[in-house]
DNA sequence: GATGAATGAGAGTTCATTCAT
DNA sequence: CATGAATGAACTCTCATTCAT
């Protein structure tokens, strides 16, 4: 927001505070209607429905984001940001780095962040820089919680971010046509467990079943 | 009985006068792609284009199959009954009953239920008496299992059937659009992290974090 | 019929009196399933419901029939010739002639001859011999009806056949949907009133409405 | 009110905030290439044809009427009304009230008023507040047409108004497939012969085929 | 700038007709 | 010969996107 600011001051534009006032609560809205319609409804929610939720013509939509792609672009980022913002909260806990960690996982899962899940199929460029951007900002802060929480012996040792965020992704993704914003207790259930299986233990406990987990791996 | 068989048919058997070995194999080779494009591209694919992978014409498969509820009802059977039939061959394992969930685990990840979570959100009778028969038949088997592990103290008892099944599901979910039957190491390495949280320790490991979970669950 | 049998004996072709049973109790009653679901549901019902009701697979409807077109015209002429048929009836009657008009007339409603009004808008060769001929053969009959009533002065002298077939088929016409194989006692009554316009007065009624009659043609 | 209407306008209104003029002329196109639609080829003509002869898109038919059976509505109701109409003009009538009665039918008979009977089928409600209204006012004011006629002696005194409509929209139902919005001379003459089995004789003209009519519906 | 309306492309489903058993 | 199955063309309806007000 600052660089935008500059860059209107720099170039010398008359104020133009107004016009952007509704314009901006508009988009906002928009944004909005649509993290909420892909959570409930899936990806291929009819854009006039997400139009309609935010109470808006559906040009006004389209003016704002010229495809599915665009709009979904930007669900994807803010979910990313916020989510993003939990690890940094979650970073600033003084107590134990696995709660610390814990806790960062639960409240993305607030997020929705396995809405993005279905998203990430196609349909939108998954790699354009101002995802990268923030999907790097993301990982760098679970990278620190994963970190401290190794080093403090709280973490087995061969996890990687990528694993939290897949399986915290994939365990909270939404049944399309189940109306919930909110992340039932049972998917927490879910996360907890998981998370359970990432605590490192007193002693080495894997070793015990380390050679029938490869024996697994050689199933079928 | 088989003479009685015999002259029953030799005589009068005037309905279902023969198998029709084609039909039949038709049939079986849309409820084949079905899966397949259902895994790939989730439960809103064409089926026109189910119909083109399965070498027939799109009103073969409306023939076999009324609508799509009717298909992805035959679907949703198919892969619970595979599943639990791995869930039987399972329970037939002598050794460590824990690792025999396992087994059983990874292998219904390679049956792909995942691919069945969209489909329960609607758009066909989950209720049908068939399937519950069917998912009764899957949850007694996975009851067994789970069984045999907690009285072998093998298992956390605080564990229900349905964690693992739907854990299980949602760690196993396609992402639409990527083409993929089987169940890459990835996911197979998030459902052991699942697991290993099922684990029960030597000792009761949970009593340690137990205040700090009643904590987490206050997040928000 | 004589003339088919006369000609299946003038051709010398070998008795082949057996091939014929079924099959040719087949096409009866695929004609018959045809007439009645005309009547009930338009000449556009699916030829596979035709088989359906008659009894057999349909391709033996189409072995029978080429087309719909082909089965069209057999009903039309099934339908034609018992209509005929009752008008020949009503012919021997020796009482008064507007009643033996009269008594056809109710007796052709009751043919469903109204069912065919649909199926002469197209789809099958109107013209063709055969229909052409049993039209024709209806025709003389209704003449001969027609000419009795106006020489013993029972019937108006302005009207001609076609006027009586033509509105006689119009309202008979039925409903697709309302499945109705008899002509219930409103449609009877409006045929009577129908009748009732056309029979003579006792002197020349319609002298006094002459007039209005011409005002009348010329309405908006 | 000019100058209110105005004013309100100007202040706050904020639905319906314009007519939108073209959407209305499409409309308006849209339900008039219907009945003539209709009535050339039946209730069962694709709306996409009916689109293309209104000149606007597919989707702009279904935007303004989500299936057939609301378009069926609207052109049932259309002609209903204008059919009321006639039947209101014919009440002003000063002269003879058999006449006017006559008049009113034959006007019916040129808003094709048989076209709609295709359509009572099914398909659409017909119970539908809107319909039934407008079908209450078609009767009061045919009710009105009967009714003189009858107490001036013009009208057979067994005649309902139920007797006349259903008639007339027998007479009148078209052929599909025979393109023709107006109502030929040959129709016309059979509801004039239909009309004059109505018209009250100057003595009791009944009695004599009285008891023949019994016998008559005796048939079968 | 915002809106409601318009559009064409596409998906599900049905049906007349043909084919293989 | 009779049958069930297969097929493609047609029709209804939806939706992303564009246009006129």
């Amino acid at each position: 927001m600052d660089t935008v600011a500059r860059t209107a001051a720099g170039t010398a534009q008359p104020r133009t505070p107004r016009p952007r006032a509704d314009a901006l609560r508009n988009r906002e809205r928009i944004v909005t209607a649509a993290r909420e319609m892909f959570v409930e409804f899936g990806p291929d929610v009819p854009l006039d429905e997400v139009a309609r939720r935010a109470g808006v013509g559906n040009a006004t939509l389209y003016r704002n984001f010229p495809d599915r792609a665009a709009l979904t672009h930007e669900v994807v980022l803010a979910v990313t940001s916020r989510t993003t913002d939990r690890a940094e909260e979650a970073a600033n806990d003084e107590g134990d780095p696995f709660i610390a960690l814990s806790r960062f996982v639960h409240a993305a899962a607030d997020e929705r962040i396995g809405a993005l899940c279905p998203m990430l199929s196609g349909g939108f460029d998954k790699d354009h820089p101002e995802l990268l951007a923030e999907r790097r900002r993301l990982e760098e802060a679970v990278e620190g919680l994963v970190g401290r929480a190794m080093s403090a012996g709280r973490l087995r040792t061969d996890i990687a971010v990528g694993d939290v965020l897949v399986a915290l992704s994939q365990l909270t993704r939404p049944l399309p046509g189940i109306a919930c914003m909110n992340i039932d207790r049972f998917t927490h259930r879910h996360i907890q467990l998981f998370l359970d299986g990432l605590e490192a233990p007193a002693r080495s406990r894997l070793t015990g079943t380390a050679a029938t987990l490869e024996d697994l791996r050689r199933r079928t």
